[in-house]
DNA sequence: TATTGTTATACTCTATAACTATA
DNA sequence: TATAGTTATAGAGTATAACAATA
């Protein structure tokens, strides 16, 4: 998603532009990290999402496919392939035997955990700003985002 | 790109933390509005982004790969079924006859300019913000990315 | 009847490798 | 010989529709 920068300035003044832009970057620079970080343990994006999905909590198939915004039938495929990998294993729900509870395996618990851990997105960007500047940046995510 | 609200936690401290997880929400906002605005006009997100490119400036195939970070070989579909919509349309290179340069038909244009309006995230989140906010959002994400 | 997960199908994006036409 | 663009191929993600098992 690379940043536009518009020509179409239009009707949005200068200073929004350029935040917008800003964030474009920001997108773009997370997005590769987050691809790096899975093709050095050789998963896509996607089996790296779920992956991280289920380390933190097991779930049925059709949750994750609400997780990952996508049509359920997709998550099959996906999960099919972490399971022959070994990172992720199916359980019957025993409240429910329609239900298969996806739940990541010993290895697939430590290829979620190596994986947070290269995804250092978290500390280089954010290690250049100051407690004061971080926590001025959350209070301003937050107002954007509405949370606050 | 879900914010993975790390369980994790082990060597960044919280606030770090929870502005990654602010982060991950704005690049996953970011990504279903450029997806839904790509939508409206029938367009995949990847061709949506050829076009906004190429409403910029006509440029040759080498670049547009150059630009959406994949192999030249992608391109020459993208710009097909762009092409096929009469949205785009191959030029020779006066300069150099093996280049072919992509460029925006009428009606590519009117459809990347309606689709940078569509593309309401540089109204909606940021408006909650004062000129002042933006203002310092701006120098905090300059400061993140290093451009300051 | 409704729901869960799957299969089948088709399309797009992606990388790799081999080809062509220029340079 | 090197470069620009293409083709061929294969893998992965996506949506849609139809299906089996279970509720």
């Amino acid at each position: 998603m690379a940043p536009q920068n518009s020509s179409a300035a239009s009707r949005v003044d200068p200073l929004t532009l350029e935040v917008v832009e800003l964030i474009g970057t920001v997108v773009a620079r997370y997005h590769e990290e987050y691809e790096v970080a899975a093709g050095k343990h050789a998963l896509t994006g996607a089996q790296a999402r779920v992956l991280g999905l289920l380390s933190l909590e097991p779930m049925p198939m059709r949750r994750i496919a609400q997780k990952l915004k996508c049509e359920p039938s997709n998550v099959t495929g996906i999960v099919d392939r972490l399971e022959a990998r070994g990172l992720v294993e199916r359980r019957p729900d025993p409240a429910d035997r329609r239900v298969k509870l996806a739940a990541p395996t010993e290895e697939g618990l430590r290829t979620a955990r190596s994986l947070r851990e290269s995804l250092d997105f978290a500390r280089e960007p954010l290690a250049q700003l100051s407690r004061e500047e971080r926590l001025s940046l959350r209070g301003l995510l937050r107002r954007m985002l509405g949370e606050a």
